[in-house]
DNA sequence: CTGAAAGCGCTTACAG
DNA sequence: CTGAAAGCGCTTACAG
């Protein structure tokens, strides 16, 4: 065809607002596609890392009608290698679109590298690796969720007393959550003109078995202190030794809805979680593969999640994904 | 068909978990969907009422493919009749499903009742009428979120100052949102063992022109009040006169994200907004009888919004409706 | 490279 | 009432 024939019909196209019809499209193309998800397998069945497939399974569900389908890949958070055989495995079953963690830097980037090779896809979910190419970015200002911290913070502790911030399993921390939510605690502070306000840090790593409990009683007894911050979703640690020693007073904000988390919450020992909607960050992943591979719809390329305040009264009308 | 053939073929069609194509299906029947909504007209553009309206476009943007359109009718807040009268020209429409704030008890059960006849569906918005064979309910649990306010102004507030319940315009509360909010905040101190907080309540009605300033700043003034708990979207009148007359040191937590709402909790004269995500509830009512009548699912019955708790340093999380 | 034909899984008007 | 046929708006394999 002539350039000119077609520049005359795409002008007609465009005069006449022509929408392709999706249903028609999908139905005609009997084209299934397949998703493939790189994310840490949960330790347990009540771990952190559930919830975003709770929400990936759910789209999924929804759009089998488009003969859409997910392969699930897990690796070893304590194991980069995992990650490397993992996206091994993906990038030899060719899927139509990733969807990925990018927990370990180096190995993320090397298999980001051989997507973009296959021209495959892909969307971060957690946490990102900026200017790589990716279709979209899901997750939490996690810096901003700090500066969220520390406003309650200060509002439940008393004036004068101390609030400790306290890291567990920080040697997991790649993707520098944990660090950026101090950061922002900090910051928090010293914007608001709080320098009396002591802060400590308290880092816990994974290996100490029995010995952080000591560890972070003789701080608690030493400084005065008056508040907990845990900057993950293993804010029940905190809890159930606040619990054991029965230490009164203390004022304790963590994060994520995990069940032994809202229990503390509903027992007052925990006053504030601080959540990021994993569910819905799972769901929304698949969605933007879907409207992108599928459907060839444009997507944003950043999707913050809102930073909820979760507290006992209001717990109950964030459990379930809507 | 004799009876037995039948019973037979739904055995099989149970056996291979027959589900029907959607695609196909809207696509073969061509049907084109018209839903009418029934909702206050807003006074301004920066009224709460055009909030679920964005949602409801949102969705309606969405399913254009499908042949769904919307039809709106929208009544005066002041006027019972204009209820009344709206209500009959979307009869005369004969849409295929309805969207409606039941405002006025009365028109609304009227109303419902003719619907009935006609057999069309109808979903209802921020407030319900109960066992009206409705078939969804989507809005916010208005004593729960009068508990989340209880809790935070407490905790916002010296122990030995009181606390002020502001009603602005409460004669237009017929849904008794602003009642049920009181209640839940009153219930708050009673539960959690804080009799000694003293609480007080004011009504501001929409006729009192300048006269309720003085009305409150003589309360304020004459009762050791700490914080002011306005139970609605009004709570921008309250930040004016905060900021007016230089009143230090008042907490003030208010309802939802209106422009200016969002400016003085920016300007930390409001501590905190409750809010119920009015455009995702508008854009959830669409997406139930779009479900329903054109896609023939089965819907929930109640869809409670969750009450979020806005900051602010977590506000631009939520100004977006996603 | 181009264009006509068949088909995706349904619905609906129509002939029998 | 029943069943075969046409058509919804596209895609794709295929003939020319």
């Amino acid at each position: 065809m002539a350039e000119s024939t077609k520049k005359k019909i795409l002008k007609i196209v465009k005069e006449l607002d022509y929408q392709p019809n999706y249903l028609a499209s999908t139905l005609a193309s009997k084209k299934s596609a397949v998703f493939a998800t790189l994310l840490p397998l949960p330790p347990s069945i009540e771990g952190y890392w559930n919830k975003p497939v709770v929400g990936i399974n759910k789209r999924i569900n929804e759009l089998t009608q488009y003969g859409v389908e997910v392969k699930p890949f897990t690796f070893n958070q304590f194991d980069s290698k995992s990650f490397g055989t993992e996206a091994e495995k993906i990038l030899e079953l060719k899927p139509d679109g990733v969807i990925l963690a990018p927990f370990f830097i180096k190995e993320s980037k090397q298999f980001i590298e051989q997507l973009k090779k296959l021209s495959i896809p892909f969307v971060f979910i957690d946490s990102e690796i900026k200017n790589t190419g990716q279709l979209s970015y899901i997750g939490q200002d996690s810096f901003q969720s700090g500066l969220v911290a520390g406003k309650l913070l200060d509002i439940l502790v008393d004036k004068n007393k101390s609030i400790i911030v306290i890291h567990f399993a920080k040697e997991m921390d790649n993707q520098n959550h944990l660090m950026l939510r101090e950061k922002g605690f900090y910051h928090w502070f010293s914007k608001n003109g709080k320098k009396n306000r002591r802060l400590l840090t308290c880092e816990i790593s994974n290996g100490e078995s029995d010995s952080w409990q000591e560890k972070i009683l003789d701080k608690i007894e030493q400084n005065n202190i008056g508040g907990l911050f845990v900057t993950n979703s293993k804010v029940f640690y905190a809890a159930r030794l606040i619990q054991k020693y029965k230490l009164k007073k203390l004022k304790v904000i963590g994060h994520d809805l995990l069940n032994e988390n809202v229990e503390y919450l509903k027992k007052e020992v925990v006053q504030f979680l601080i959540c990021q909607k994993p569910e819905e960050q799972g769901y929304n992943a698949i969605n933007k593969l879907f409207r992108n591979i599928v459907q060839k719809r444009e997507v944003e390329k950043e999707n913050y999640t809102s930073i909820d305040i979760i507290t006992k009264e209001n717990v109950d009308y964030y459990k379930d994904l809507k």
